[in-house]
DNA sequence: CCAAATAATTCAACCACTAAACAAATCGAC
DNA sequence: GTCGATTTGTTTAGTGGTTGAATTATTTGG
C-alpha cells in the first residue's frame, strides 16, 4: 500500500495499513501462518497482530482453520487462511471475436468462467457490451450461489482507456464510448463500482498472480493488435494517462510497411496476428528490435509472451533472443530474460478478476467499512 | 514520501510523514506560510501543525521571518520558510572533459559552484575522483563558512551504476569502479554519506526542480553519449536495476551505422555529439524515431532536451515534432510537448545536489534524528 | 502429573492526532 | 483611547492505535 505524500496521517491510516500488512502476510505465506508468525514475518507484536486478525476475521476476510495445523510442544498455533466464501472479484473481457467473464476469489482461485465466441463488431459498443454485462450478471448470480460477494467489476478492453471511457479500440470500431456507464446499464451489475482498463495491462496483471515470483517484467500481449504491460515491484505502470506499452506501434523498420495508424514499420505490421499466422520470417527480428528499445529504456529484466505468441514461442525465441543480446546495451551484465506466458487466451479476464481482489487486498480497511 | 508496503507502520512512522507534508508545504507555498495556512493546506489541524512546526524549527529546516507578513484583522501570522542556513547538499559530477561540484541549500539555491576543465581519463578512477573529491572538499569548507550543513554527497557519472558501484563508463574507460570508496577516500569528504548515479538521471531531477510545474517529463541528456532519465510524478523512475533510459541505444535503423556498443543503427550513431557538430541531416528524423518509441511506450506527455541539444534545439525541433505527430499513437488524443531544458551544462551536479537535499524534504524526521 | 514450551489475550503505558476552549495580538468603530 | 470583532497560535482533555510485560491457555515430554 501507498501513502499519498499529499494527504495527512492519521492514526486511522496506520491501523489501514497494518491491516493491509497483516493480509497479504496471511496470502503469501506458504502454509496458513499462526498469529505469532504473523508477528514475526510483519515485526508488529503479537497483541496488535491479534487485535488486527479480529478485524479481520469478524469482516470476513480471513478464517481460523479448523484442524489447527500439528505443531511440537506448546499450545497449538490455529492457522490463518484467507476466506474462499468472501469477497471475489467479477472480470470481464471484451474482445474482437469473443466476450468473457470470470470470478476470482479472495484467494485467487477461478471460481466461475463462461466465454461466448461471436463477433462483436455488429452489435455496436452498446450491444456489445449489454450482452457482456449479461453474461456478467450470470457469473455474479452462479458466484453468489457459492456463498461470494462481488466487490466489483474489471472490463478489459483492447483500446485506450482515460478513467471509464474508451477513447479509441480501433479493432472494436469505438470511439469515445463511456463503457462503465453501459455496462451498468444490466441492472444486476448496476450496484457494483466498475473499472475500465486497457486489457494488455489486465493480462499482466494476471500472469503476475499465476507466475508469482518474479514482481518485474514485460508482458506482450499479441492479440489483433500487440500492446504491453508494465509491471514494476509488483504495480501495473499504467503512464501519465494510462496509455503506456503501446509496443505495437513502436518504428522497427522507419521506411517499413504502412500501419493503419498511420505511420510506417510499427511493430505489428510484422509481429501482428496475421504476420505470425502467415509465418512471417521477420517477426522475431522485429519483436527483439522493439523489446530491445523496452529494455534499454525500462530496464525490465523479464520479459513474458503472452496470447497469440504463446504458440509459437518456440519458433521465434533464438530470433528475439539474438536481436536482445545484440541490442541491449546491459546484456553483457545481466541477460534478459525471455519466456511464454503461463496463462493464454484468459488471462485479460482473469487479470480483471484479480485487479478487482487485488483493491480489497491492498485497502482491506476500505471493505470493512464498505461492508459494515 | 511513500510507505513501503511491507514495513510494519507505528505511530513514529505518522509524525514522520506528517513532518515531510509540513516541510513540503512550506516549501512549495508562493509566499511564506503561518501555522494556520498549513494547517489549512495539509488538513493537519493547526494544534498538530504547531506541534510539528516546533520540531522542524528546533531542528533547523524552518524559520520564523522575522518581519511579520502584513495580513488583515487579528493577530499578525508569524510567516515560515525554509532555513537557508541549514542542511545542503554537495552535488559532484565527473564527465569526459570537466569536473564539477556545487552546494543546493534547502531553498534550492545554488550556494557554491566550481567546475575544472580537463580530460580526466588519463587519471584513471582514483585519479579522477581524487581530484574530483578536493573539488568538493573546497565547496564544502566554502559553504560551511557560510553556515551551511553538508547532508551528503551525490555523484553523478555518465554510466551504469548499481548501488556504490560504476559498472560500465565507457567513455571514461571505468570498469567496475566503487566511485563512493574512492570519493571518501578524500579525508575531507570522508564522514559523507555518498550516492552514486547516472548522469542523466541526476539532470532529469535538476531540471524538475527549475521548471517546476510538470512532474512528468522524460530528460534527454545529449552529453558524448545520449542517456535519458525518466520523471513519474516526480520521482526519478530508476528501473529495477537502475539502468534506466538508455536511448541512445536503441535501434533507429536495424540494419544502419555500426556502433560501438556492438549493435547497429542505434540512435546514438545519429545524434550524438559529433552527428550533431557534423550538422548531421539525420539527426532529428532519428530522435523522433528513438523519442516516439518512448512515449508510446512510457505515455510521458512532455520532452526535455537538454545538454548538448540545447544550442540545436531551434533546428532539431521541426523534425522531431514531425516524427512525434506521425509515430505517437495518442498523439492525436493528446499531443507532446517538445522543448529545451532550462539548464544547461550544469544540470546534473545541480540535480545531484538536489538530490542530497531531497532525501531531507522527504525524510526530515531522519535528518532531526541525525542531528540530535 | 508436572515442568517446559509455545500461542494467544489482557492491561497499563505511551505516542500522536483531534476538537474545543483559551490566550495573544491586531484592526476598526465609536 | 477603549472595546468588540477577528484571526493566530497554544493549551488541555479525549481518542485511537501500538507496545511491552504479565497472564492465561493448551499442548508435549519426562
Amino acid at each position: 500500500m501507498t501513502t499519498r505524500s499529499s494527504a495527512p496521517v492519521r492514526q486511522s491510516s496506520v491501523r489501514a495499513h497494518n491491516l493491509a500488512l497483516v493480509l497479504n502476510t496471511v496470502a503469501n505465506s506458504a502454509d496458513p501462518p499462526s498469529r505469532a508468525a504473523v508477528s514475526a514475518a510483519t515485526g508488529l507484536t503479537r497483541a496488535t497482530v491479534s487485535a488486527l486478525v479480529d478485524d479481520l476475521i469478524a469482516g470476513g476476510l480471513v478464517t481460523e482453520l479448523d484442524p489447527p495445523p500439528r505443531t511440537g510442544a506448546g499450545r497449538p498455533a490455529a492457522g490463518l487462511a484467507l476466506t474462499a466464501a468472501g469477497p471475489a472479484g467479477l472480470g470481464l473481457e471484451i474482445n474482437v471475436d469473443y466476450l468473457a467473464a470470470c470470478v476470482v476469489d479472495l484467494t485467487g482461485a477461478v471460481r466461475q468462467r463462461f466465454t461466448e465466441h461471436a463477433d462483436q463488431r455488429p452489435a455496436g459498443a452498446a450491444g456489445a457490451l449489454a450482452a457482456l454485462g449479461r453474461l456478467g450478471a450470470r457469473a455474479r448470480l452462479a458466484a453468489e450461489a457459492d456463498g461470494l460477494v462481488i466487490a466489483g467489476v474489471a472490463l478489459a478492453v483492447p483500446g485506450l482507456v482515460s478513467g471509464d471511457l474508451v477513447r479509441v479500440a480501433p479493432n472494436l470500431g469505438w470511439q469515445n464510448t463511456d463503457a462503465a456507464a453501459l455496462l451498468r446499464g444490466v441492472p444486476e451489475l448496476a450496484d457494483l463500482p466498475v473499472a475500465v482498463d486497457n486489457e494488455a495491462n489486465l493480462a499482466a496483471l494476471g500472469e503476475l498472480r499465476v507466475a508469482g515470483a518474479n514482481p518485474d517484467f514485460l508482458y506482450v500481449s499479441g492479440e489483433i493488435g500487440i500492446g504491453a504491460g508494465v509491471v514494476i515491484d509488483g504495480e501495473l505502470y499504467r503512464g501519465v494517462r494510462g496509455w503506456s506499452g503501446e509496443i505495437g506501434h513502436v518504428t522497427v523498420y522507419p521506411d517499413g510497411r504502412p500501419c493503419r495508424c498511420g505511420a510506417n514499420g510499427c511493430l505489428e505490421q510484422y509481429a501482428g496476428q496475421e504476420a505470425l499466422a502467415a509465418d512471417e520470417p521477420l517477426a522475431a527480428a522485429a519483436l527483439g528490435i522493439a523489446l530491445s528499445a523496452v529494455v534499454n529504456l525500462l530496464d525490465v529484466p523479464v520479459i513474458v509472451l503472452g496470447g497469440a505468441f504463446v504458440p509459437h514461442f518456440e519458433r521465434l525465441r533464438d530470433g528475439i533472443e539474438a536481436e536482445l543480446r545484440r541490442r541491449v546495451l546491459t546484456a553483457g551484465l545481466a541477460p534478459v530474460t525471455l519466456r511464454a506466458a503461463s496463462l493464454g487466451a484468459e488471462a485479460a479476464v482473469r487479470g480483471a478478476a484479480d485487479a478487482v481482489i487485488r483493491e480489497v487486498r491492498e485497502d482491506p480497511a476500505g471493505w470493512l467499512r464498505r461492508t459494515s
